[in-house]
DNA sequence: AGTAAATATGAACAATTGTTCAATCGTCGT
DNA sequence: ACGACGATTGAACAATTGTTCATATTTACT
């Protein structure tokens, strides 16, 4: 007996062809957990702020970044590192100072996706 | 004193000028909140299953949802009711049973984008 | 060495979240 | 009218979250 459709004799629904259709092309729990945490990381306005103003200026300080979103210091830092953790965000540090960036051009396609999407409705 | 630029004279930053520049741009609070609330409804895993459910057969019920996704007809539904006040699904009751599909167009696209983010890491 | 600035971090707190369980509602078939 | 089924809902619970505050840590400047 195959794992996936294990209970496929005893399947009780009511639309049995959609149910085993998409059941097929169903990814892995791993994969919709990844999924998530992607939209996740953006799913806080502090967040959202900070991956905007990285979409205009591609490089920012965490104290710039506090003075541009209207937090503090620390509250930017906190989720600076959230998005360092989900690989959304990477830095380099040039004496005290770390210039943060977008890690790569997808979260820039994703994140005008949502823009697009907000702006009209 | 406009509002915006209030504390521009006793702005204090790193680079001054992006920082003046991101601030033009930036969008308003309530704007960053429905982006975040946009995201946020994708950031749990049993509501990506279910808008990923939704991309490959463009109407499901509730308990067939449940059945794909392997979860409780209630936990289906909680997921549901927040996708509805969200906007991101609609429903069409024919008897005892809700058919859902995704609201609109833009869904998709937000969706698809994450799933390519994701398959590209 | 000593101070200030930029960042990072840990603890603590309230607030929010997602599931389960139980109860309920509405519709269909008999 | 009844029971079965699909769906919804509310309460309760543990778990997670985001901020604040205080305290490091690191580098730069004098």
């Amino acid at each position: 007996m195959k794992k996936g459709n294990s209970d496929l004799a005893e399947l009780h629904c009511v639309e049995r062809e959609k149910v085993i259709s998409v059941r097929k092309k169903l990814k892995t729990d791993r994969f919709f957990h990844s999924l998530a945490e992607t939209f996740k990381a953006m799913s806080d306005p502090t967040r959202a702020k900070i991956i905007y103003a990285l979409c205009q200026e591609n490089e920012l300080c965490v104290h710039d970044m506090a003075a541009i979103i209207g937090t503090s210091n620390s509250a930017v830092s906190h989720q600076l590192r959230t998005l360092r953790n989900m690989k959304l965000v990477k830095y380099n540090k040039v004496g005290k100072v770390a210039f943060y960036s977008l890690d790569d051009i997808h979260i820039n396609n994703l994140f005008a996706e949502g823009l697009r999407h907000v702006e009209e409705k």
